[in-house]
DNA sequence: CGGGGCTATATTGTCAGACAATCAGACAGT
DNA sequence: ACTGTCTGATTGTCTGACAATATAGCCCCG
């Protein structure tokens, strides 16, 4: 009795933090941003403490950077960020996808889920912000297959890091219906029971990605 | 010229949450102990501001749970934990193992290298958390072996969440020489090019660890 | 004209104090 | 046994302050 009954307490902090990584998201803030206490502050109408807070979570986050004595700036990618980001996806995905027998059916559904969610997506109008976030759904569901919430929490950081760095690139990259394509065959296989065979056009997939990531980027170095 | 020159500019806010990290390593504090503002930062010497995005860095490494508007706990390990800490570490690892071929020779090396020094300590007087330092440096560089410093992010914060709880167990597990010989022997088979036996040596010993892990942990909850 | 060093300013890092909000326990009333 | 209230403890947040540090401008000197 009075399940599902529950108020939900978000903090000063907390929400300082999502406002402030939702403008990162848009690009509004660019990356290399310095993000500056006080003027967030006042801007925001919260205590420099609050902001400091929220700040550092943005740096667990891994989507800002803190530099002693300096200051907090958005995060910008390097060719080695990329690199790897890209081996810590093929890592943790292709592990989930080589699980997809193991999983749990619930595991499974959301793999299938997300893809629904990501095709009739793609079908509309696509807003670039929520099409990359459906597409980094389904990734994030390959994750999942591997049953642990420690490696979700660690797909989920490397996620917002990548969502942070493209988010100055509003044309998100090449053909949508090549993208729905291939991902609409990865799921096949894995269905079909070609374990192997998935975890083969995940590899060639994420590889496309890291060269098409690092053609956007260019060869800048962190300055602040 | 003057590298390996460099002033250490730790600010008060590290140097606090090493200290209680340390503590929590250390098994002082033991799991469920509320850690207050207020007295920790008389006891330290430091404010209350210090204390909390101290606390805040344990949070987020996930040595520590914060219960809104109750405070922050040692973390304790539900089997629901252990359970997730077990796929995390082995997917990681053996991610890591089967990469062992396009590994850097740099990578393989750390890995003899820990080996190397776990059985020197082991001969020794094994001081248990010398030695338990040395046992997970080894299992750290097998995530090395994936050559993505994220995924050896993610390593090193279930590393302490595994050493915070299990701190208070005096008694590291079971027979050493027997815990040596079968690290010894999983380098060995990596070193002729047996990967995938390897892989299966390591399923074995992790599976053999959670094991004795739900052993020592009882079913307690976290209560605060 | 260019470079070295100095000063002024801005920003961070840290502390202290204050107050509202929330929580746990005691205690009384029905 | 349940409810309502009170009290003390603790957290969450804000404000103001100050030292340490980094940045920028400026002056002086060669």
């Amino acid at each position: 009795m009075y399940d599902d009954l529950r108020l939900e307490h978000s903090s000063t902090v907390d929400r300082t933090a999502d406002e402030i990584r939702q403008a990162l998201f848009a690009g509004t803030l660019e990356p290399g941003t310095p993000l500056r206490e006080i003027a967030l502050a006042e801007a925001m109408g919260v205590g420099r403490s609050t902001i400091r807070e929220a700040l550092a979570v943005l740096v667990a986050d891994g989507v800002a950077v803190r530099v002693p004595n300096k200051g907090v700036a958005v995060k910008q990618l390097c060719t080695a960020d990329i690199q790897d980001l890209s081996r810590a996806r093929a890592t943790l995905e292709s592990a989930g996808v080589r699980r997809w027998r193991a999983a749990t059916d619930e595991q499974r559904a959301a793999v299938r889920d997300r893809l629904d969610a990501y095709t009739a997506l793609a079908r509309t109008d696509p807003d670039p912000a929520a099409l990359t976030d459906a597409h980094l759904r389904i990734h994030r569901a390959l994750v999942g297959l591997t049953g642990s919430d420690r490696l979700l929490a660690a797909a989920d950081a490397y996620s917002a890091e990548l969502r942070v760095g493209l988010a100055h690139l509003d044309r998100v990259r090449g053909n949508i219906g090549e993208q729905v394509e291939s991902h609409r065959q990865l799921v096949e296989m894995l269905e079909s029971g070609d374990v192997d065979g998935a975890a083969e056009e995940l590899d060639r997939h994420l590889a496309s990605a890291e060269v098409s990531l690092h053609a956007t980027i260019g060869h800048d170095t962190i300055n602040l």
